[in-house]
Parts: structure tokens; C-alpha cells; sequence
DNA sequence: ATTCCAGCGTGACCTGCATCACGCAGGAAC
DNA sequence: GTTCCTGCGTGATGCAGGTCACGCTGGAAT
């Protein structure tokens, strides 16, 4: 088992991997290409006109990427784009002091390295994988040919940093704008159960993020993290069981996030 | 003078003007129309193939805007892209208790409301006309149309979006990222001269905006600005001469932003 | 001249949270 | 078993900066 990757950087301690690493089964499922992908229909990025979905799968090159990997980092060269398959990826930025804030954490069927690769600048973000992944790579100059090609693709890709700018927009408001800790952790809370549980009264979701995680999603340290949880449970706005988050008081944290009307 | 405007709302104490308001000149160079606009060239959207640009030309309908005129607002239905001619407009989010974070101001050539009109979602951000300012619209069905018609243009727009997406994650970063607000004041303030000024030893350039307004950019309030200029100035970091911002240590200011290698 | 108001300057206060500094538990490696 | 190491819990401390409060100034309006 030793030896399975190529080590070629270390800075901070943690382990980069190679750009394009094994593609050894991780027990997930796996996609062959995207034609026979079975979740084509869903993803905006994958559910294109059959020439088109032909056209990518030549320029494609599946891998697949295990808990720790980095696809790309911030301030590298860009190389093209990465079609998150499945699994899931963390983008952050960090500071020269090592502070690191994680701007969004991206799931399947989304494509990362768009803004750069348009560009043509540097990466602006590093992409960690978080939860074993499977990617598809496209160099930048077969994806600016494809989208020369297929005037349709342009439009998605238009749309789809659409999307990521919004989410960008709510990050900076719920980060600039926001007085508290507690405030900020409690609309994290909420959006992520919105985004990863169901809907129901109380609603559940997994939460498998280290609490030093979510402080630097939220802008804040890991102390305050674990203080405002406690504080959340002393107060029965929630229960943690395990990697399970259950809300309890929804209103309560609604209320705090400012949410509330 | 009286009833220039129609006034179709009033929200905070502060007028807003309806979308498309008079064509009176205000003292600034009117542009006709793309197709003989003296700035074609060297801007990323009115550089396109001339019979992109002609079409354009019919969909498009130009306005001017007074100080203090707004455009669209936070949280209205989409209509349609502005094409910032000249002047200035500053785009912000705010939050329910008022407090206002300004996300960037934009230049001649940028097109607002780009991502809500590729996404259909609503507007995400409020723009204000800060200097007056001429500014092409296009109803976002004429524009989706244009863009299926004109693949290249479609390109275009994901590349603006990258530029746009680049400067967010960049503010986020100076926001999330800085330990006090005296980084984040220096950091800013060397940004704008970057992209208004003369980039000599020392630094220069006009700053027109108040201090107020500066707080809303780096997410302080209007007194710490106020607190940092005055000791900035008592420390010979830098010098204000009415509207004139001097740069007289760069360096000081570039190891306060952490900037400096 | 007078009024008004936006924008700046400054002092006093006080609190939220970053930071340091520990201890403890559980899992992995050997 | 022992040794690591990662992640969590919690106390003590300090201070940056938000907030309130007030005064001053210069320009615009009348």
C-alpha cells in the first residue's frame, strides 16, 4: 500500500499530489465516460447535445483522486478545467501567515478551473478533494476549442459561473456583513442542511467537517467553533449524534442568522 | 429643474429613479452608439465583429444617469445587462440592519448584471451611479438571443464572468483573510492606485470616494477609517490634498497589506 | 446672512473573539 | 502493549475595533 502516489511537493506540511495520479478503484462508483454517465440528465454541464457529449469524451481524461489530493492550487499555472464526477472538493484560498479560508465546497457535476481557464490566468483557489472523488481533465486548449465549436457549451459555461459568482456574492455578504460568530455559523448551519439533508420540520443532515474546517468557511477560529456548538446544544438549537447534525430549533437559528422575517 | 425623474420608489431615504430615465446630456461625452463609440477598441465587450456590433446596436438602448441614480437593486426580477459607457457605478449588497458592504465599483466597458441575466435568478447586487454615467441596456431576452447567435460573443461573456469572479474571490480573501482593518485599508488603497493612479515611487491618484464609503468596502466602519487615515498620515505613510491621494511609503503600506515579499 | 446637512475628527467605553495554553479521547501504526 | 497524531473541550487573557456621542467645517440652498 505504500507508495501508491507520487510525492511531488510538500509545503505546509501537507502532501500535494501529482496533477494526474492512479485511477485504482476507492469503492465508489465508477463513470466510465460521460455518454453512459448516469447522472448525464441532471448536471448542467454534462447533459448536452449527443455530438457535443461525443466531441468531450475525446478530449476528457477521467482519474480518479483519493481524501487529500489536490487537483490544482492557488497561483499555479492554469492547466484547464476539472468536471467534478463524484465525491466531493474543497476550494480555498489561504494567506502567506497559513490562515486559509474555504471558499465553497464543490459537488458532482460541477466544473472547476472555469474562471481561470477562460481567462487564462493563474488558478485562484487550491481544489482539495474531501471526500474521495472521481474527475474528468480537460486541457485549456481543447475546452477553448470545444467552446469555439459548440456555441451551446459557451452559453453553460456563461451560466454556470453565473451560479458560482452568486455564491460568491452570498459568501461575502454572510462574511462582511455579518456582526457575530454565532451569526455567521448559524446560516453556514442552515444552508448546509438545505443543501445536504432533508427538509422536514427538524431538519438532519451528515456534517463531516472538522470544526477547524468550518471555522474557516465561516471566517472564524476553531475554538469558537467548538464553544459556539456547545452553546448551541446547551441552548437545544441542535443535536450532534456521531456525523449527524439535527436541528431542533430551526426559527431560533433563523432568527440568529438573521434569516428570520 | 424639478421633476427631471420619475420617482418609482423610495427605499432607506433614498431615491430611486426608474430604469431607463432621460437622455439629457450632463457635461460628458455621448456615445452614439457602439458602432462609432472611440473606446471599441480597447474594450472587452464593444470589441466584436462588425456585424455583431450592428446587430447589437439595435437591441441596445442607451441612457444617462445622474449621480446617485440606481440602476437595479438587490433582490429584483431580472431585466436585462447594463453596458457601463462612462462614468463610474458602484455595486454593493446590503443587510437587513442597514450596514452596506460595497463589492466593487465598476469601470467604463464592464457589463452589470451579467450573472443574473445568464442564470434567470434575480439581481444579486445593488448598482449606484457614483459618477454620472451612460449605460447601454439590453432586455435579457434579446440579449440570451444574441448570445445563441453569436457563439463568440457567448465566449466573451464567460470570459468577463472570470474577471468578475477573480476580483470577488480576490475581495473575499482581503476581507476573510486580513487581522486587522489597517491591512485591509493599506491593501485597498494600494489597489486603487494600482487601477487609478500613476504608478510612480510615490503613488498617486484621485479618491473620490468618503470615508464612509471606503469603510463599506473593507468591511470596517466610517471612524476606524477615519482613525487609520489620520495615523497613516501621522506616520508619513501617506498624504491627502483635497481629492489627491499621495503614496509617500509604499513599502510601509505594502508590508501592512502583507504584500511585500 | 442664515440655515442646513454631509462629511470628518476624536474621545470614552466595552465586548466579542482571537490567541495561548492546556488536558483528554480515540484511532492508526508498529 | 506503546507511541503518535488529529480533533475536541475549556479556561484565562488581552485588545482591536465597533458603537455612541459630540463638535467642527465647508459648501449649497434660500
Amino acid at each position: 500500500m505504500s507508495r501508491r502516489f507520487r510525492i511531488i511537493r510538500r509545503v505546509n506540511e501537507d502532501t500535494i499530489w501529482a496533477g494526474v495520479p492512479m485511477r485504482a478503484p476507492y469503492g465508489l462508483e465508477i463513470i466510465e465516460n460521460c455518454v453512459t454517465c448516469p447522472h448525464r440528465e441532471e448536471r448542467i454541464f454534462c447533459n448536452l447535445s449527443p455530438d457535443a457529449v461525443q466531441d468531450l469524451s475525446t478530449i476528457t481524461s477521467a482519474s480518479a483522486y483519493p481524501k487529500g489530493a489536490t487537483l490544482f492550487m492557488e497561483g499555479q499555472a492554469v492547466r484547464g478545467v476539472f468536471i467534478v464526477c463524484n465525491g466531493s472538493v474543497k476550494l480555498s484560498t489561504s494567506s502567506a501567515d497559513g490562515k486559509t479560508l474555504i471558499v465553497r465546497i464543490a459537488d458532482p457535476g460541477e466544473v472547476l478551473g472555469l474562471a481561470a481557464t477562460v481567462t487564462g490566468k493563474q488558478y485562484e483557489l487550491t481544489a482539495d478533494v474531501i471526500e474521495p472523488a472521481q474527475a474528468n481533465f480537460i486541457a485549456r486548449g481543447d475546452f477553448l476549442a470545444f467552446l469555439e465549436k459548440y456555441g451551446e457549451v459557451a452559453l453553460r459555461v456563461a451560466q454556470q459561473m453565473g451560479e458560482i459568482y452568486h455564491a460568491a456574492v452570498a459568501e461575502m455578504r454572510s462574511i462582511g456583513l455579518s456582526h457575530s460568530a454565532g451569526e455567521k455559523l448559524a446560516r453556514f448551519l442552515l444552508d448546509w442542511c438545505a443543501g445536504h439533508g432533508n427538509q422536514k420540520e427538524e431538519p438532519r443532515a451528515t456534517l463531516t467537517m472538522t470544526h477547524e474546517e468550518i471555522a474557516q468557511i465561516i471566517g472564524s477560529s476553531r475554538e469558537t467553533v467548538t464553544r459556539l456548538f456547545t452553546d448551541f446544544k446547551k441552548k437545544r438549537y441542535l443535536n450532534v449524534e456521531g456525523s449527524a447534525l439535527i436541528i431542533r430549533n430551526k426559527s431560533a437559528l433563523e432568527k440568529l442568522a438573521g434569516t428570520a422575517v
